[in-house]
DNA sequence: ACCTTTAACTAACGTTTGTTAGTTAGATAT
DNA sequence: ATATCTAACTAACAAACGTTAGTTAAAGGT
Protein backbone atom coordinates (compact mmCIF):
# COMPACT_ATOMS: atom_id res chain seq x y z
CA UNK A 1 0.00 0.00 0.00
CA UNK A 2 1.34 3.34 -1.21
CA UNK A 3 -0.17 5.95 1.44
CA UNK A 4 2.90 8.37 0.04
CA UNK A 5 1.70 8.26 -3.43
CA UNK A 6 -1.71 8.30 -3.38
CA UNK A 7 -1.45 11.75 -1.22
CA UNK A 8 0.60 13.32 -3.68
CA UNK A 9 -1.67 12.11 -6.20
CA UNK A 10 -4.78 13.53 -4.48
CA UNK A 11 -2.47 16.43 -3.83
CA UNK A 12 -1.95 17.02 -7.26
CA UNK A 13 -5.03 17.08 -7.85
CA UNK A 14 -6.07 19.51 -5.91
CA UNK A 15 -3.10 21.98 -6.75
CA UNK A 16 -4.65 21.50 -10.01
CA UNK A 17 -8.09 22.04 -9.19
CA UNK A 18 -7.16 24.93 -7.23
CA UNK A 19 -5.33 27.07 -10.62
CA UNK A 20 -8.27 25.89 -12.41
CA UNK A 21 -10.73 26.94 -10.21
CA UNK A 22 -9.21 30.28 -9.78
CA UNK A 23 -8.82 30.67 -13.20
CA UNK A 24 -12.13 30.24 -14.67
CA UNK A 25 -14.02 29.59 -11.73
CA UNK A 26 -15.89 26.63 -10.09
CA UNK A 27 -18.40 25.98 -12.14
CA UNK A 28 -16.86 26.49 -15.54
CA UNK A 29 -14.36 24.30 -14.28
CA UNK A 30 -15.54 20.68 -15.90
CA UNK A 31 -13.91 17.76 -13.61
CA UNK A 32 -12.67 16.63 -17.30
CA UNK A 33 -10.71 20.07 -17.49
CA UNK A 34 -9.20 19.23 -14.10
CA UNK A 35 -8.38 15.77 -15.48
CA UNK A 36 -6.88 16.89 -18.45
CA UNK A 37 -4.83 19.12 -16.31
CA UNK A 38 -3.58 16.37 -13.93
CA UNK A 39 -2.77 13.92 -17.01
CA UNK A 40 -5.60 11.43 -16.59
CA UNK A 41 -9.33 10.51 -17.76
CA UNK A 42 -12.16 12.26 -15.94
CA UNK A 43 -13.44 9.12 -14.62
CA UNK A 44 -9.65 8.22 -12.96
CA UNK A 45 -10.09 11.00 -10.37
CA UNK A 46 -13.16 9.07 -8.85
CA UNK A 47 -10.02 7.25 -7.95
CA UNK A 48 -9.00 9.92 -5.38
CA UNK A 49 -12.07 11.80 -4.42
CA UNK A 50 -15.61 10.93 -4.40
CA UNK A 51 -16.52 14.41 -6.02
CA UNK A 52 -16.25 17.65 -7.24
CA UNK A 53 -17.58 19.60 -4.03
CA UNK A 54 -15.27 17.37 -2.38
CA UNK A 55 -12.49 19.22 -4.00
CA UNK A 56 -13.78 23.01 -3.51
CA UNK A 57 -14.51 22.34 0.33
CA UNK A 58 -10.85 20.39 1.01
CA UNK A 59 -9.56 23.78 -0.64
CA UNK A 60 -11.39 25.94 0.87
CA UNK A 61 -12.00 24.86 4.64
CA UNK A 62 -7.80 24.42 4.87
CA UNK A 63 -7.65 28.26 4.48
CA UNK A 64 -10.49 28.74 6.85
CA UNK A 65 -9.12 26.88 9.45
CA UNK A 66 -5.98 28.06 9.29
CA UNK A 67 -7.09 31.52 9.17
CA UNK A 68 -8.62 30.89 12.44
CA UNK A 69 -6.05 29.09 13.97
CA UNK A 70 -3.63 32.42 13.53
CA UNK A 71 -6.26 34.54 14.66
CA UNK A 72 -6.46 32.65 17.66
CA UNK A 73 -2.67 32.62 18.33
CA UNK A 74 -2.85 35.90 17.84
CA UNK A 75 -5.90 36.94 20.72
CA UNK A 76 -3.78 34.55 22.92
CA UNK A 77 -0.26 36.70 22.90
CA UNK A 78 -0.53 40.03 25.20
CA UNK A 79 0.54 42.28 22.36
CA UNK A 80 -0.97 45.37 22.09
CA UNK A 81 -3.85 45.65 19.80
CA UNK A 82 -2.20 47.68 17.07
CA UNK A 83 0.43 44.84 16.87
CA UNK A 84 -1.97 42.15 16.86
CA UNK A 85 -3.56 43.96 13.73
CA UNK A 86 -0.05 44.17 11.80
CA UNK A 87 0.20 40.32 12.96
CA UNK A 88 -2.79 39.71 11.10
CA UNK A 89 -1.85 41.98 7.84
CA UNK A 90 1.71 40.47 7.92
CA UNK A 91 0.10 36.42 7.67
CA UNK A 92 -2.29 37.76 5.04
CA UNK A 93 0.13 38.69 2.82
CA UNK A 94 2.50 35.82 3.52
CA UNK A 95 -0.91 33.27 3.27
CA UNK A 96 -1.62 35.39 -0.23
CA UNK A 97 2.04 34.42 -1.38
CA UNK A 98 2.60 30.95 -0.57
CA UNK A 99 -0.64 29.71 -1.36
CA UNK A 100 -2.35 32.01 -4.00
CA UNK A 101 -4.78 29.72 -5.80
CA UNK A 102 -6.39 28.57 -2.04
CA UNK A 103 -6.63 31.98 -0.98
CA UNK A 104 -8.08 33.25 -4.33
CA UNK A 105 -10.90 30.72 -4.47
CA UNK A 106 -11.66 31.81 -0.66
CA UNK A 107 -12.34 35.19 -2.00
CA UNK A 108 -14.49 34.58 -4.65
CA UNK A 109 -15.77 31.12 -5.10
CA UNK A 110 -16.96 30.46 -1.38
CA UNK A 111 -20.73 30.57 -2.40
CA UNK A 112 -20.55 27.41 -4.32
CA UNK A 113 -20.08 25.76 -1.24
CA UNK A 114 -23.06 23.26 -0.70
CA UNK A 115 -24.75 22.70 3.02
CA UNK A 116 -23.72 22.25 5.36
CA UNK A 117 -20.16 23.17 4.61
CA UNK A 118 -21.63 26.98 3.52
CA UNK A 119 -22.45 27.34 6.94
CA UNK A 120 -19.49 26.10 8.73
CA UNK A 121 -17.58 27.99 6.54
CA UNK A 122 -20.17 31.34 6.92
CA UNK A 123 -19.70 30.29 10.77
CA UNK A 124 -15.55 30.65 10.73
CA UNK A 125 -15.52 33.42 8.71
CA UNK A 126 -17.73 35.59 10.90
CA UNK A 127 -15.82 34.56 13.75
CA UNK A 128 -12.68 35.92 12.07
CA UNK A 129 -14.64 38.84 11.14
CA UNK A 130 -16.14 39.43 15.03
CA UNK A 131 -12.16 38.88 16.12
CA UNK A 132 -11.12 41.45 13.80
CA UNK A 133 -13.45 44.19 14.60
CA UNK A 134 -12.74 43.60 18.58
CA UNK A 135 -9.05 44.42 17.78
CA UNK A 136 -10.08 47.29 16.09
CA UNK A 137 -12.69 48.15 19.11
CA UNK A 138 -9.56 47.43 21.64
CA UNK A 139 -7.13 50.27 18.91
CA UNK A 140 -9.67 52.90 19.64
CA UNK A 141 -10.07 51.93 23.33
CA UNK A 142 -6.69 52.44 24.42
CA UNK A 143 -6.74 55.38 22.55
CA UNK A 144 -4.08 54.44 19.33
CA UNK A 145 -6.45 54.89 17.24
CA UNK A 146 -9.21 57.97 16.40
CA UNK A 147 -12.79 57.02 17.09
CA UNK A 148 -13.12 55.88 14.04
CA UNK A 149 -16.53 53.89 12.71
CA UNK A 150 -14.58 49.86 13.56
CA UNK A 151 -17.09 48.56 11.28
CA UNK A 152 -16.23 50.99 8.22
CA UNK A 153 -11.99 50.43 9.32
CA UNK A 154 -12.77 46.49 9.25
CA UNK A 155 -14.08 46.53 5.62
CA UNK A 156 -11.50 48.84 4.64
CA UNK A 157 -8.60 46.86 5.79
CA UNK A 158 -10.21 43.33 5.04
CA UNK A 159 -11.61 44.32 1.45
CA UNK A 160 -7.75 45.24 1.22
CA UNK A 161 -6.01 41.93 2.05
CA UNK A 162 -8.72 39.63 0.69
CA UNK A 163 -7.50 41.30 -2.70
CA UNK A 164 -4.34 41.25 -2.79
CA UNK A 165 -4.14 38.33 -4.53
CA UNK A 166 -5.56 39.47 -7.53
CA UNK A 167 -3.16 41.86 -7.37
CA UNK A 168 -0.05 40.47 -5.75
CA UNK A 169 2.16 38.87 -7.99
CA UNK A 170 1.58 41.41 -11.27
CA UNK A 171 4.23 43.76 -9.45
CA UNK A 172 7.11 41.92 -10.68
CA UNK A 173 9.20 45.15 -8.33
CA UNK A 174 8.09 44.91 -5.19
CA UNK A 175 9.42 42.93 -2.20
CA UNK A 176 7.60 41.16 0.43
CA UNK A 177 9.04 43.16 3.51
CA UNK A 178 8.41 46.71 1.72
CA UNK A 179 4.75 45.76 0.45
CA UNK A 180 4.04 44.80 4.33
CA UNK A 181 5.62 48.62 5.75
CA UNK A 182 3.71 49.88 3.23
CA UNK A 183 0.39 48.51 3.73
CA UNK A 184 0.53 48.98 7.61
CA UNK A 185 0.94 52.15 6.61
CA UNK A 186 -1.93 52.65 4.36
CA UNK A 187 -3.85 50.72 5.83
CA UNK A 188 -3.73 51.81 9.57
CA UNK A 189 -1.57 55.08 9.48
CA UNK A 190 -4.99 56.78 8.62
CA UNK A 191 -6.74 55.45 11.90
CA UNK A 192 -3.84 56.42 14.58
CA UNK A 193 -3.89 59.46 16.61
CA UNK A 194 -1.62 62.48 15.76
CA UNK B 1 -45.10 49.62 -32.76
CA UNK B 2 -44.51 49.47 -28.79
CA UNK B 3 -41.01 50.38 -28.41
CA UNK B 4 -41.44 51.85 -25.02
CA UNK B 5 -42.69 48.28 -23.96
CA UNK B 6 -40.20 46.63 -25.56
CA UNK B 7 -37.37 48.20 -24.21
CA UNK B 8 -39.26 48.29 -20.71
CA UNK B 9 -39.16 44.18 -21.06
CA UNK B 10 -35.76 44.18 -22.22
CA UNK B 11 -34.54 46.13 -18.81
CA UNK B 12 -36.61 43.74 -17.13
CA UNK B 13 -34.77 41.15 -18.28
CA UNK B 14 -31.78 42.72 -17.32
CA UNK B 15 -32.48 43.74 -14.10
CA UNK B 16 -33.21 40.14 -13.77
CA UNK B 17 -30.23 38.60 -14.89
CA UNK B 18 -27.90 40.94 -13.12
CA UNK B 19 -29.53 39.74 -9.50
CA UNK B 20 -28.84 36.22 -10.57
CA UNK B 21 -25.82 36.78 -11.64
CA UNK B 22 -24.61 38.60 -8.39
CA UNK B 23 -26.12 35.42 -6.38
CA UNK B 24 -25.33 32.71 -8.12
CA UNK B 25 -22.46 33.84 -10.94
CA UNK B 26 -22.94 34.13 -14.28
CA UNK B 27 -22.13 30.16 -15.30
CA UNK B 28 -24.45 29.10 -12.46
CA UNK B 29 -27.10 31.11 -14.08
CA UNK B 30 -29.17 29.37 -16.44
CA UNK B 31 -31.49 31.03 -19.12
CA UNK B 32 -34.15 29.53 -17.79
CA UNK B 33 -33.24 30.65 -14.72
CA UNK B 34 -33.56 34.22 -16.07
CA UNK B 35 -37.00 33.58 -17.47
CA UNK B 36 -38.67 32.24 -14.35
CA UNK B 37 -37.69 35.49 -12.62
CA UNK B 38 -38.99 37.04 -15.58
CA UNK B 39 -41.96 35.04 -15.74
CA UNK B 40 -41.78 33.52 -19.10
CA UNK B 41 -40.12 30.73 -20.60
CA UNK B 42 -36.43 30.21 -21.46
CA UNK B 43 -36.37 30.31 -25.42
CA UNK B 44 -38.72 33.59 -25.36
CA UNK B 45 -36.36 35.46 -23.83
CA UNK B 46 -34.51 35.02 -27.48
CA UNK B 47 -37.36 37.59 -28.65
CA UNK B 48 -35.70 40.41 -26.60
CA UNK B 49 -31.91 39.42 -26.25
CA UNK B 50 -29.49 37.74 -28.65
CA UNK B 51 -28.00 35.15 -26.24
CA UNK B 52 -26.67 35.44 -22.84
CA UNK B 53 -23.45 36.74 -23.33
CA UNK B 54 -25.38 39.64 -24.69
CA UNK B 55 -26.69 40.07 -21.07
CA UNK B 56 -23.35 40.14 -19.16
CA UNK B 57 -21.42 42.31 -21.91
CA UNK B 58 -24.22 44.89 -21.89
CA UNK B 59 -24.61 44.66 -17.85
CA UNK B 60 -21.03 45.07 -17.95
CA UNK B 61 -20.07 47.75 -20.37
CA UNK B 62 -22.58 50.39 -19.27
CA UNK B 63 -21.06 50.50 -16.08
CA UNK B 64 -17.24 50.43 -17.80
CA UNK B 65 -18.19 53.50 -19.83
CA UNK B 66 -20.67 55.14 -16.80
CA UNK B 67 -16.88 55.19 -15.06
CA UNK B 68 -14.71 56.07 -17.41
CA UNK B 69 -16.65 58.92 -18.35
CA UNK B 70 -16.61 60.07 -14.86
CA UNK B 71 -13.16 59.52 -14.48
CA UNK B 72 -12.70 61.51 -17.51
CA UNK B 73 -14.53 64.49 -16.11
CA UNK B 74 -12.89 64.85 -12.87
CA UNK B 75 -9.54 64.82 -14.47
CA UNK B 76 -11.07 67.94 -16.70
CA UNK B 77 -11.62 69.75 -13.66
CA UNK B 78 -9.54 72.17 -11.99
CA UNK B 79 -9.75 70.60 -8.52
CA UNK B 80 -6.89 69.73 -6.38
CA UNK B 81 -5.46 65.90 -6.91
CA UNK B 82 -6.88 65.36 -3.41
CA UNK B 83 -10.14 66.35 -4.01
CA UNK B 84 -10.46 64.36 -7.25
CA UNK B 85 -9.66 61.55 -5.00
CA UNK B 86 -12.39 62.78 -2.91
CA UNK B 87 -14.62 63.15 -6.07
CA UNK B 88 -13.71 59.28 -6.90
CA UNK B 89 -14.37 57.43 -3.61
CA UNK B 90 -17.93 59.74 -3.74
CA UNK B 91 -18.55 58.46 -6.72
CA UNK B 92 -17.74 54.72 -6.41
CA UNK B 93 -20.24 54.90 -3.19
CA UNK B 94 -22.60 56.12 -5.01
CA UNK B 95 -23.02 53.83 -7.85
CA UNK B 96 -22.65 50.65 -5.30
CA UNK B 97 -25.47 52.20 -3.35
CA UNK B 98 -27.71 52.70 -6.82
CA UNK B 99 -26.67 49.76 -8.87
CA UNK B 100 -25.37 47.00 -6.82
CA UNK B 101 -26.24 43.95 -8.84
CA UNK B 102 -24.26 45.24 -11.97
CA UNK B 103 -21.74 46.88 -9.45
CA UNK B 104 -20.90 43.35 -7.62
CA UNK B 105 -20.98 41.76 -11.54
CA UNK B 106 -18.17 44.31 -12.61
CA UNK B 107 -16.27 43.04 -9.85
CA UNK B 108 -16.41 39.54 -9.45
CA UNK B 109 -17.60 38.34 -13.36
CA UNK B 110 -15.63 40.09 -15.74
CA UNK B 111 -13.27 37.20 -16.68
CA UNK B 112 -16.74 35.57 -18.47
CA UNK B 113 -16.82 38.07 -20.66
CA UNK B 114 -15.37 36.19 -24.17
CA UNK B 115 -13.37 38.01 -26.81
CA UNK B 116 -13.11 40.71 -28.61
CA UNK B 117 -15.21 42.84 -25.38
CA UNK B 118 -12.78 41.35 -23.10
CA UNK B 119 -10.40 43.22 -23.95
CA UNK B 120 -12.47 46.01 -24.55
CA UNK B 121 -13.21 45.85 -20.99
CA UNK B 122 -9.65 45.49 -19.77
CA UNK B 123 -8.66 48.47 -21.97
CA UNK B 124 -11.25 50.29 -20.20
CA UNK B 125 -9.83 49.27 -16.73
CA UNK B 126 -6.68 49.17 -17.02
CA UNK B 127 -6.72 53.32 -18.17
CA UNK B 128 -9.24 54.24 -15.60
CA UNK B 129 -6.89 52.39 -13.04
CA UNK B 130 -3.86 54.38 -14.23
CA UNK B 131 -5.72 57.98 -14.50
CA UNK B 132 -6.51 56.63 -10.97
CA UNK B 133 -2.85 56.05 -10.43
CA UNK B 134 -1.93 59.43 -12.11
CA UNK B 135 -3.89 61.35 -9.62
CA UNK B 136 -2.01 59.67 -6.46
CA UNK B 137 1.69 60.51 -7.68
CA UNK B 138 -0.26 64.29 -7.98
CA UNK B 139 -0.75 64.31 -4.37
CA UNK B 140 2.93 63.29 -3.80
CA UNK B 141 4.06 65.71 -6.21
CA UNK B 142 2.47 68.64 -4.55
CA UNK B 143 3.16 67.54 -1.29
CA UNK B 144 -0.19 66.50 -0.14
CA UNK B 145 0.60 62.84 0.30
CA UNK B 146 3.57 61.07 2.23
CA UNK B 147 6.18 59.69 -0.19
CA UNK B 148 4.09 56.52 -0.40
CA UNK B 149 4.63 53.74 -3.24
CA UNK B 150 1.89 54.95 -5.39
CA UNK B 151 0.72 51.31 -7.01
CA UNK B 152 0.04 49.58 -3.47
CA UNK B 153 -2.25 53.21 -2.52
CA UNK B 154 -4.06 52.81 -5.66
CA UNK B 155 -4.40 48.85 -4.43
CA UNK B 156 -5.59 49.94 -1.31
CA UNK B 157 -8.32 52.45 -2.26
CA UNK B 158 -9.54 50.32 -5.41
CA UNK B 159 -9.81 46.94 -3.69
CA UNK B 160 -11.75 48.38 -0.61
CA UNK B 161 -14.21 50.68 -3.35
CA UNK B 162 -15.05 47.57 -5.61
CA UNK B 163 -15.57 45.32 -2.77
CA UNK B 164 -18.37 47.84 -1.14
CA UNK B 165 -20.49 46.47 -2.69
CA UNK B 166 -20.44 42.37 -1.19
CA UNK B 167 -20.40 44.75 2.36
CA UNK B 168 -22.40 48.17 1.74
CA UNK B 169 -26.38 47.23 1.97
CA UNK B 170 -26.16 44.59 5.25
CA UNK B 171 -25.29 47.72 6.95
CA UNK B 172 -28.40 48.95 8.55
CA UNK B 173 -27.30 52.04 10.67
CA UNK B 174 -24.92 53.64 8.58
CA UNK B 175 -26.18 56.10 6.19
CA UNK B 176 -24.42 57.11 3.01
CA UNK B 177 -22.91 61.00 4.23
CA UNK B 178 -20.98 59.21 7.05
CA UNK B 179 -19.99 56.43 5.47
CA UNK B 180 -18.21 58.72 2.66
CA UNK B 181 -16.46 60.67 5.50
CA UNK B 182 -15.59 57.50 7.18
CA UNK B 183 -14.10 56.10 4.12
CA UNK B 184 -12.52 58.87 3.09
CA UNK B 185 -10.67 59.44 6.21
CA UNK B 186 -9.79 55.43 6.49
CA UNK B 187 -8.76 55.79 2.90
CA UNK B 188 -6.65 58.82 2.61
CA UNK B 189 -5.63 59.85 6.03
CA UNK B 190 -2.88 57.14 5.97
CA UNK B 191 -1.17 59.02 3.24
CA UNK B 192 -1.80 62.82 4.45
CA UNK B 193 1.28 64.15 5.81
CA UNK B 194 1.29 65.30 8.61
C1' DA C 1 2.80 -18.72 -6.99
C1' DC C 2 -1.49 -16.53 -5.63
C1' DC C 3 -4.43 -12.98 -3.90
C1' DT C 4 -5.45 -8.11 -3.12
C1' DT C 5 -5.06 -3.40 -3.94
C1' DT C 6 -4.24 0.60 -6.70
C1' DA C 7 -5.07 3.55 -10.34
C1' DA C 8 -5.71 3.91 -14.71
C1' DC C 9 -8.97 3.01 -18.73
C1' DT C 10 -13.52 2.94 -21.90
C1' DA C 11 -18.34 3.33 -22.17
C1' DA C 12 -22.34 4.99 -20.86
C1' DC C 13 -26.03 7.12 -17.84
C1' DG C 14 -29.37 10.81 -17.08
C1' DT C 15 -29.54 15.73 -16.66
C1' DT C 16 -28.81 20.36 -17.78
C1' DT C 17 -27.07 23.64 -20.86
C1' DG C 18 -27.60 27.49 -24.55
C1' DT C 19 -29.92 27.88 -28.48
C1' DT C 20 -32.99 27.20 -32.80
C1' DA C 21 -37.26 26.27 -35.27
C1' DG C 22 -41.86 26.60 -35.94
C1' DT C 23 -46.33 28.08 -34.18
C1' DT C 24 -49.90 31.06 -32.27
C1' DA C 25 -52.82 34.64 -29.98
C1' DG C 26 -53.32 39.31 -29.67
C1' DA C 27 -52.28 44.11 -30.69
C1' DT C 28 -51.32 47.68 -34.22
C1' DA C 29 -51.22 49.79 -38.75
C1' DT C 30 -53.13 50.57 -43.27
C1' DA D 1 -61.19 43.95 -42.98
C1' DT D 2 -56.72 42.61 -43.95
C1' DA D 3 -51.93 42.40 -43.31
C1' DT D 4 -48.03 42.97 -40.24
C1' DC D 5 -45.64 42.79 -36.10
C1' DT D 6 -44.78 41.49 -31.29
C1' DA D 7 -43.94 38.37 -27.86
C1' DA D 8 -45.23 34.54 -26.00
C1' DC D 9 -45.44 29.33 -26.47
C1' DT D 10 -43.92 24.05 -27.21
C1' DA D 11 -40.60 20.93 -28.92
C1' DA D 12 -36.34 19.67 -29.90
C1' DC D 13 -31.29 19.75 -30.74
C1' DA D 14 -26.39 18.88 -29.99
C1' DA D 15 -23.04 19.49 -26.69
C1' DA D 16 -21.28 19.32 -22.13
C1' DC D 17 -21.93 18.18 -17.47
C1' DG D 18 -20.98 15.19 -13.02
C1' DT D 19 -20.94 10.69 -12.08
C1' DT D 20 -21.27 5.38 -12.18
C1' DA D 21 -20.11 0.80 -13.79
C1' DG D 22 -17.21 -2.52 -15.30
C1' DT D 23 -12.58 -3.76 -16.92
C1' DT D 24 -7.57 -4.17 -16.92
C1' DA D 25 -2.58 -3.99 -16.16
C1' DA D 26 0.77 -3.43 -12.86
C1' DA D 27 2.53 -3.40 -8.06
C1' DG D 28 2.78 -5.24 -3.27
C1' DG D 29 1.97 -8.48 0.30
C1' DT D 30 1.85 -13.29 2.04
Amino acid sequence: MQVDQNKSRRAVILECAARLFREKGYKATSMRNIAEAVGIQGASLYNHITGKQEILVELLMSIARLFTKEMNEINKSSLPAVDKLKRLISIHIRYTAEQTDAISIITSEWAHLEEPTLSEYLGLRNAYEEKFEQIIKECIADGTFENVNPKIALFSILSTLRWLYSWYGKQKNINPIELEQEMIHCLLMGLIKR
